[in-house]
DNA sequence: TATTATACTGAATATAAATTCAATGAACTA
DNA sequence: TAGTTCATTGAATTTATATTCAGTATAATA
């Protein structure tokens, strides 16, 4: 093998791996120890790839924040669209590609307190709730999104994706939701309250 | 001051302001000096209240044991209005009693990876998923519930409060939803796909 | 009031985990 | 092939933090 193809072997193995342990362990429980014997390398190796724990960690922040972004270029022709895709995407993914959601698990994670203060900068620069709010205003005015405050809302439905992400991984048994299910947080129901 | 008095009043404020700290910062994040610094106290009498670290944190997931089981409890006519309630009850005491909801988040985090063991199984000793399946099983029968996978809708609910507490810690900014957005995920809703 | 018990402190110790480093061997390069 | 670079290791070092401890002050008790 090239020392080319090595170094990039190494460094993938590295993100992927630490990305698992992070997601599940979190960021001060996660010892490098681990990591490294999860690969099967030495400690120093770690070093001699990543200058420290930390450096690791910002790396795959940064990986999130490009993912995240990636979500907010999703085409759409309905606001209501957009979020059923969006839901399904995710849920989708959560089985075939386990980094895809571990990603997002990782970035709610680092907008916590716990982390070095920079890192969680940069999780919080990208935000979908703010993003999401302003096409749940258009779904408003369609009629096809329920009433209330937008922000609020983008906000119900992110935690919820949330949620759903964070605990799956815990419990990978239990079945994923269907998107819909999810996406009725936002969706207005034509009334027939009369029924109750 | 009585010495009695005393010590309850140390061991109150010891109980709730690590809650506090172990909530917004996780267990391996929140350092016991931490803890004795935002009370103003020597990390000494931590340990004079409370044997280690791990054994104060033990015995806030214990409390959280006993409030989960008082959620058990809540009576109610219609599985609907369960949820309803519960809810509304969450996210009310969210304002007022911020150690209702933290006790919430608290359990969630003492049920993943990186809590030591022991703990870790105290806190998935109760399950509200699984008790609220059963509950939403019967309201499908009397057609309030959408169909599908009892455990699964019960996990989407369930996850989707998790998720709604957690991030409300880290932006209390945001309006928190109303408790109806969140029971649509449950709620069955009389078609009209004719409309779309 | 004298004695005892205990709330409390700050510094000392132990421990675990991150980081560094000197040494080894395998791939490149001339 | 000889020399250089770099992936790799395991042990040494440093650092951060939990835990212990010897001593002080304050409340209870006789």
């Amino acid at each position: 093998m090239t020392r080319k193809e090595q170094k990039e072997m190494r460094q993938k193995q590295i993100i992927f791996k630490s990305l698992e342990l992070f997601v599940s362990k979190g960021f001060s429980e996660t010892k490098v120890s681990d990591i490294a014997e999860a690969l099967g390398i030495s400690v120093g190796l770690l070093f001699h790839y990543y200058e420290s724990k930390e450096a690791l960690y910002k790396d795959l922040v940064e990986m999130g924040v490009q993912s995240t972004k990636r979500l907010e270029a999703i085409k759409f022709n309905d606001p209501m669209e957009y979020f059923l895709k969006t839901t399904e995407e995710l849920f989708n993914a959560a089985e075939g590609q386990p980094w895809v959601f571990q990603m997002f698990v990782l970035m709610s994670q680092a907008r916590r307190c716990g982390i070095p203060e920079k890192i969680r900068q940069l999780a919080l620069s990208v935000d979908q709730v703010e993003f999401s709010a302003e096409i749940i205003r258009h779904g408003q005015e369609n009629g096809t999104i329920k009433d209330g405050d937008p922000m609020a809302l983008s906000f119900a439905f992110w935690c919820s994706i949330q949620g759903v992400m964070e605990q799956h991984f815990i419990t990978p048994d239990i079945p994923l939701p269907k998107a819909e299910w999810i996406t009725d947080i936002l969706k207005k129901h034509n009334r027939r309250d009369d029924l109750k």
